[in-house]
DNA sequence: GTTGTATGCAAGTAGACACTTGCTTCAGTG
DNA sequence: CACTGAAGCAAGTGTCTACTTGCATACAAC
């Protein structure tokens, strides 16, 4: 069973390492890069600042490692939602989509402040990236499997798909907070972005009537 | 000579004050409030550094101001593009869409800088959402034409609809940086995503077949 | 010519910043 | 016991930060 990391037989919660990575990603979260001073991120670890330079060396790589380990932490968790062989296709999209609506709204805060400094630091633009990579990659199959059965239009450009749920799903994310008003009811709106963008894709239920638009 | 606008007499590339805000503008794009230090701003203006405090104060309210010159500027630049009484849906919302997302797109690293500033700086906030309020306002009214004369399903969301165009857009307009291959070709993504619109909605076109569904 | 206003320039403030050095404390291991 | 390694602590380093002060200069109005 891979765990991803080395874990000491240290008590993990008392670990100055860990508490400090923790830290770090906090203060990032709330203050950006700058913000994020090493005295900061050393008092919110109840850990001497000096033993941050000893284990990391520098703000820097310490801050880089913090990125990293809280986007493996999310990294394809929503991929396994979809099955290899299409069955209810809104009630599998609807859970992709739930779960990554979810991990990204959880991370908002970390997201925003990657975006804001990836000209600054581009390890950060590797981590978004690679975060959502093979979320995207299992709905670009699955939508795939779907034109290949003839399910949807052939003609149907399934970047242009892709781009659009998980763009409608990102924003949704990230904007919820600043124009609250503008957007559907927390509970309801995944599953409306589903339903429209099913529409979208000209999805053609199998128990339902033959309703294929084109001759 | 008459400019017809609020113009002072003084020649306005050259006025320090002018020099100031797009400067500090330019130096928050590139790295963030913490980053714009006043002294960088007033190299970039080729203005004294004391200059700046003598006419804005404090770089708190040299970079408020700034943020919202740059907002105004483009804000409601969109929604003329939406006429009162659809004619052409795909068309319209093609030319409303398009500059949109151009105008996200050239403003893109102030937009990334605001959102990941929101918690510290609310003012930003606000400047955020009154930028987009107009151009998604008038979309709204657009689609609620639309249901009204019964060309889109009446049990549609309107709602859901604007969150998932505007967001779509702009998370492409965000995001094509980060995960270049990934998006469709910037020529054509936007048509691309008006036409999986429309067709979410369920468009029913004056010319085709009479198809509506629920009588 | 005098006054006022706007700008530049040199210098300086107090605090924050990332990071370092030297020394102490203490737990674990032989 | 002695030794080792990890951590704390106090006190620095030089640099940067927003912002201030005092004074010199230019130019326009009266």
């Amino acid at each position: 069973m891979e765990t991803g990391s080395i874990v000491t037989d240290k008590d993990v919660a008392g670990d100055p390492r860990f508490r400090l990575l923790h830290a770090a990603l906090g203060a990032f979260a709330e203050s950006g890069y700058r913000g994020a001073t090493t005295r900061r991120i050393a008092e919110m670890a109840e850990v001497n600042e000096v033993t941050l330079f000893r284990l990391f060396g520098s703000k820097k790589a310490l801050l880089e490692q913090a990125v990293e380990l809280s986007q493996s932490s999310t990294a394809g968790v929503a991929d396994a939602y979809l099955p290899e062989e299409p069955g209810d296709v809104e009630a599998e999209l609807g859970a992709w989509a739930r779960v990554h609506w979810k991990a990204m709204r959880e991370r908002r805060a970390v997201i925003r402040k990657m975006m804001s400094e990836l000209e600054e630091h581009p390890h950060m633009n590797a981590c978004l990236s690679d975060g959502w990579k093979k979320s995207h990659a299992a709905l670009d199959r699955y939508l795939n499997r779907l034109k290949e059965r003839g399910d949807i239009a052939r003609d149907m450009s399934l970047a242009t798909a892709v781009a659009m749920l998980t763009g409608t799903l990102f924003a949704d994310a990230m904007g919820r907070d600043i124009k609250k008003h503008t957007f559907p009811a927390e509970r309801t709106a995944v599953a409306e972005y589903i339903a429209l963008f099913v529409r979208a894709l000209g999805y053609a239920r199998p128990a339902a009537l033959d309703a294929r638009a084109t001759h």
